[in-house]
DNA sequence: TGCCTTGTGTGACTCCCGTCACTTACCTTT
DNA sequence: AAAGGTAAGTGACGGGAGTCACACAAGGCA
């Protein structure tokens, strides 16, 4: 089990014997159905939620419904929401969802606590998360005040690793923060250009060079 | 000295006697004038950075010279975006300026570590401060994908304590990530509306309750 | 096969907001 | 008092993007 986790979490290579034993020993693994809301305002919380396989979408919803996509948590990745509320009590502002059906490793609480007093490894592990987050989230708000939809949406089609990227417009519109219509409509141009083919409930991405010029 | 640090930072008052000590012990404490970069993208970092007076503006620029305030760090509030780097090494994707002569005092990074294993209030403070800035720049995210500029305005406004909001309207355009001749035209809304008035780099706000109404 | 749901394509319209180009007001400095 | 710089006001314009209203296509399933 460890393994897995490790193998997941390469950093997690350099604990203490120790520590990785009251890791493990505290560890409880689960497989969560897509669809599931992992958290969401004001949500309990299990424990430090560590991605082994599967992706969370963190999104906040408008009032009017629209919704934009924050971040992604992936294989490899931890979920510091959940850890917020773990050490402060601040209340989410955004929602977690399963995207598919995916497996986590939790590490509770006292386990969590424990091992960020003891371990200097496991503390900059989190912060390193932390870190990462703050970064895009930073990026994401320069990206909607600064760049157009176009822009955007090329951006969005290159962090594909596929050139078979499965979503239809809509999922494309809440991933960005806006419309179908709009989607639809500088999809269409793309393609005219192209830079990608349209399916149903599909992009075909044809030119990455094309996308990364105009994403420029 | 640590006394006015715990004046500013409840949150510390419940250090163990240890604890205080060695946080003492490593403090200094420094001023500096109105204007300095405190960071950058990819600059050093000198330790923990707590604020004890003044403001500091964090801020991103486009590429083509627009920006916008991401946050601001205030007295009792201490700057994460340095902390990043002392445990991880990602690099700043922002760039944070003293908005007025500041006071702070800065834990040096093996204080700094120290405290994070040892003590678990300490941590939790650092913690909180994370989670305060993530929420932060959710709500960010939020506010500039799903409102428009007159509801970001009025609520800009709401913010300010006093009810004289000194500010040039490039000041107010570069907060919002907009640009003046927006700003401006909006305000002499507001002022034809009677919720402000509006002089030479200032502006009166005249009815809260008017302008919180247009916020929502 | 035919119906129904789900996904797309598009035209028409509106509005917000950024850009350009000036003008006018205010304050400071000489 | 004149001059120069900084703030603010405003009209004209254009383009991006959200809204509405349909038409049409593609699959699924009964």
């Amino acid at each position: 089990m460890l393994e897995k986790i490790i193998s997941h979490f390469p950093q997690l290579a350099h604990l203490s014997e120790d520590n990785k034993k009251i890791l493990a020993q505290g560890l409880h693994y689960s497989k969560v159905p897509k669809g599931t809301t992992m958290f969401s305002e004001g949500s309990e919380c299990r424990g430090y939620v560590m991605l082994l396989h599967g992706t969370v979408r963190v999104q906040k919803t408008s009032e009017d419904g629209r919704e934009i996509t924050l971040y992604r948590v992936e294989e490899g990745d931890s979920c510091i929401m959940t850890t917020t509320c773990l050490i402060s009590d601040e209340n989410y502002s955004a929602e977690g969802i399963a995207e598919t059906d995916i497996e986590v490793a939790v590490v509770p609480p006292a386990t969590f606590n424990l091992l960020l007093g003891q371990s200097d490894q496991f503390r900059s592990f989190v912060f390193e998360t932390y870190a990462k987050r703050m970064s895009m989230l930073m990026m994401l708000v320069e990206e909607v005040v600064f760049k157009k939809l176009d822009k955007r949406l090329a951006h969005m089609l290159l962090e594909s690793k596929h050139d078979l990227y499965t979503a239809t417009h809509h999922d494309i519109a809440t991933e960005l923060g806006s419309v179908r219509e709009v989607v639809s409509r500088q999809l269409k141009v793309f393609e005219r250009q192209g830079l990608i083919e349209l399916g149903r409930g599909v992009v075909h991405i044809r030119d990455r060079a094309g996308l990364a010029e105009t994403a420029r």
